[in-house]
DNA sequence: CTGTTAGCGCGTTCAA
DNA sequence: TTGAACGCGCTAACAG
């Protein structure tokens, strides 16, 4: 049927006895249709079962119907390859696909190297090859200029996930500072008033605003933040691990831990048993991802849990909408997250 | 740069003062080039940064530059919503994507309802509007004649992923039943006599070749397969638990349990303590899948690792080559599957 | 070995 | 309100 023979437009036409640009109007909503003539039209489409041909509509008009995203390769492959059970992937496609797929879109991954010097090189492959009709882009690269200008100079609108900042694009985040006080507060509430902190990789914008939650929250009790209590980290699970060695190590030890990242969480979880400190009872953890491992632990672990689904499919809805209407739109969008009380926190002894 | 005027084949074949012909020809490795007008046709390519428009090449030419891969609608769904960590998208992304990047093709995933009318009107509509050069079909589509049929009078080539089943298309699959009798054999090496068998869903093929190896380790030692012991599934956490609770009941429990995946393996590991049995003191228990959770749980779970990402990597290889071949292909292709023993199983008491 | 010509299936001008 | 021209960027025949 296809090899030689799909069924186009033209079939189409003169099922319905019409012109092929009558068709193409019914499709696409054009203006100037009678209600009778759609209606044949409709008939003879899904009599032949005809759908417009992506590549063809994009060549000829000005959509390609499709949405790129583009995620860092380095941290993205070695989830993969490590299996360690992060999810953000699959719930941006979750996210995606299904929002995409309401507006006859699809949805397509790309990973780019956001440290290589061909950073820009492959980006703009990427749009020269496909010519999206929207961009998602995921932290690190959502607040990183070499990319968000490489689109702009190609006419693209685009989304930057995960980032607060004003800014060319639709940002679409959840409030990381909030989401740190509200849990420091938790853990306030318990009773904790040594509580440690685990920092993101220093290169994400949302570290900095989780550490001012942190902050916030800590000090709006009239207490003071411990140098010693900041460890850095860059979201990995050595990172955690690392942490808690040197928590354990302090005179006076946390009774608590916030973790920027669910790896780091584990590794701090991991690390605190054979540390001498028992999860909850010696030690509460809270992590900032609720990926599917942190519910499996001993014990599970209580955890902020970010809206990533829903940040996708807004930000594909925004793109295809903006698109439609031929806006730039450059606006804020500000997503709830949650908090998932689970057995990795206590009262202090 | 795009807007009004992304770099065409036509300014690189006035840049390099030839024809765009001359062009499209040294783009595609075709033959009669001088290696003279290569390298001069490939500095006017790096210098503008071209790159060419998969759209237009998919009209022009019989190439799409696409691979299409049907995974089925509900548990895709269910896997992303319940956030369960099974990371089977995820590893097909891994081998698909990057074997796919390797030939200038991209992956797209397409989400179809094996249980509705509408399977063949979907996987239509995703092929007419893509036309991809190849599509993977992922169980239970790997065996369903309607999808297979479908492409057939499509002129499409396909790769059927997890069927061991002669018939066209590229069969790329481990041996399940050498699995099972492998995972089998590894607990009757351990002194287990009294092994029980959680089934799979019984529309997939693999459910049957896994318990002929379960049958067929057992029967090798001369033992008795008790009927009592084969507990019906379907892949689900409940079906392990459901399972765990019957066997039970039995006078002679069995010592040893194999799963015919990673969530009825967890069902029945969390439905065990409470019955009274510990792991692995008073029950092994053997995972069919070694997604991220069984390698978290507490005991982690001894299991059977399926190679997802090389399976994938290996239908969109083959998928390529013959679309360049322009070959038909029907062969099959067996790859390893890896047995990964952790803490879930142990002697019989 | 290279250039010329003709479409691919649509959307987008236009004119009718 | 509908139809006819044109071209998008490229590959696939050809011809030279």
């Amino acid at each position: 049927m296809q090899k030689k023979g799909a069924i186009t437009i033209k079939h189409v036409a003169a099922e319905a006895g019409v012109s092929f640009q009558t068709v193409s109007r019914v499709i696409n909503d054009g203006p100037n249709v009678t209600p009778a003539m759609r209606e044949r039209v409709m008939n003879a489409v899904n009599k032949l079962g005809y759908v417009p041909s992506l590549a063809a509509r994009r060549l000829g008009g000005s959509r390609s119907y499709l949405i790129l995203a583009f995620n860092d390769r380095r941290p993205t492959l070695d989830g993969w390859e490590s299996r360690r059970g992060n999810d953000w992937v699959d719930q941006m496609l979750y996210g995606g696909m299904i929002k995409c797929a309401e507006h006859g879109y699809r949805m397509l991954f790309e990973l780019v190297d956001s440290h290589s010097d061909e950073l820009e090189t492959q980006v703009q492959a990427a749009i020269s090859a496909l010519h999206p009709d929207g961009v998602i882009l995921t932290p690190p690269h959502s607040d990183d200029p070499r990319i968000t200008e490489l689109l702009h100079r190609n006419g693209l609108i685009f989304a930057r996930l995960g980032s607060r900042r004003e800014g060319e694009g639709f940002a679409v985040y959840m409030d990381d500072e909030a989401a740190a006080r509200a849990a420091t507060k938790y853990l306030l509430d318990l009773g904790h008033t040594r509580i440690a902190y685990v920092e993101g990789h220093p290169e994400y914008a949302i570290s900095g605003d989780r550490l001012r939650g942190f902050r916030g929250a800590i000090e709006s009790r009239g207490l003071q933040i411990r140098p010693e209590y900041l460890q850095p980290g860059d979201f990995t699970y050595e990172a955690g691990q690392r942490a808690m060695a040197a928590l354990a190590k302090l005179d006076q030890p946390p009774t608590a831990v916030l973790a920027s990242s669910d790896e780091m969480a584990l590794g701090v979880l991991h690390a605190a048993a054979p540390l001498g400190f028992s999860v909850p009872g010696e030690l509460s953890i809270v992590s900032f991802d609720d990926t599917p491992t942190v519910r499996m632990s001993v014990p599970s672990l209580t955890a902020i849990r970010q809206p990533i689904a829903a940040m996708t499919s807004k930000a594909a809805e925004l793109l295809i909408q903006a698109k439609i209407k031929g806006l730039e739109g450059n606006s804020r969008h500000l997503l709830p997250f949650d908090f998932i009380v689970r057995d990795s926190t206590a009262p202090p002894r």
